[in-house]
DNA sequence: CAGTTATAGTTGCTCAAGCAGTCGTTGGGC
DNA sequence: GCCCAACGACTGCTTGAGCAACTATAACTG
């Protein structure tokens, strides 16, 4: 019963060692799970840092995706776009933020539907006040691990993964310019 | 405003670009919006396959771990362990897999204290129709992206940041022969 | 221009997860 | 053997996020 050897998996290349006894020794489990474990300790690791700074991940990701757009604003719908958050997602952080002093809305002048979420200038201090660290972290823990080599192997592998599997979130906002596009690597472009 | 040139961000090594105009180019941020940004893709396109069986990915990834586990069956407090869960969050997870038949909670001998979560017949079976087209798409969205050497640095580097960042979260039953626990490569093992 | 449809944002409701506190059990120190 | 600290599981409470419903505005169609 432990020994849990079933059914005909469909295996379409054969990149790995054949020989498998057992269905979670497949090293397509393997793959995901370091792919997983990976992000969960970067991701702990970095929410440690943050909340020293009173931030968690969601508010740093979006303090910093306005921080990153023009004018340090973006409308409500961008910003769930750019984030994996969805719109009252959005609404709610926003909230929590604006309470905070983090951010404040304005009204879109051309449509009255839309509001602007912008970084106070409180928002910005934090911002600067945990960003230093935060970097400090990624090179601690990530970057830092591996030799240039193996990190743009890395990277390129990721790129790949990600252009594949992420889900069509393109978002922005209207009047990003084209090279502030062409910058914008990991935001959620690349259908 | 809106050019975000700011704070003198200590930079140990330079394996990359210096002409950073904007801190949200510096690369290290994009590696980490790779590394995120494939891992939340990966997550949303599992999610929807494990949905059509009717599990969330944290209820797959109990009852994978107690299915790969001697016996089918992990102590409460080491199934917490090896999943990123509370010991309250896999109380409740295991209360409501045991409501829907996947799992029951045995009383263990020895220790009166603890309690054995085991997977019933109905949860092998459940997991013998989710798992070959899971493993479809990981082979479809990651592994199968790359060509074998571009998965294999792919994966070698995935495992020195996992062994770097992964928060020391040393479980497993007590009584796995080494062979398993050799075979537990994704596991969070590794001090 | 009127009516319909689509879009932007918010709100009520539900649910999943963590923290802290509780209860029963175990094991070590004397 | 008794006491107390540690441990394992569970429960109440809070928080955060999504879905669906709703309102207001915009755009489209004839």
């Amino acid at each position: 019963m432990s020994n849990y050897n079933c059914c005909n998996i469909p295996r379409v290349k054969h990149w790995y060692d054949e020989r498998v006894t057992n269905v979670f020794d497949d090293p397509r489990i393997t793959a995901v799970g370091l792919l997983f474990e990976a992000h969960a300790g970067l991701s702990a690791r970095f929410n440690a840092q943050l909340e020293e700074h009173g931030l968690s991940a969601v508010e740093f990701e979006v303090i910093t995706r306005l921080a990153r757009s023009p004018g340090n604003q973006l409308r409500m719908t961008d910003l769930a776009a750019q984030t994996s958050l969805s719109t009252s997602g959005v609404t709610r952080v926003v909230d929590r933020m604006e309470r905070d002093g983090l951010l404040t809305r304005r009204a879109c002048p051309n449509d009255r539907r839309s509001s602007y979420a912008v970084v106070t200038a409180a928002g910005m201090q934090r911002l600067n006040e945990t960003l230093p660290g935060h970097l400090q972290m990624i090179e601690q823990w990530f970057t830092g691990q591996l030799d240039p080599d193996a990190l743009a192997a890395l990277l390129d592998g990721l790129r790949r993964v990600r252009d594949a599997a992420h889900p069509c979130a393109t978002a922005g906002s209207d009047d990003v310019s084209p090279e502030q596009v062409a910058a914008t690597d990991n935001a959620t472009r690349r259908h």
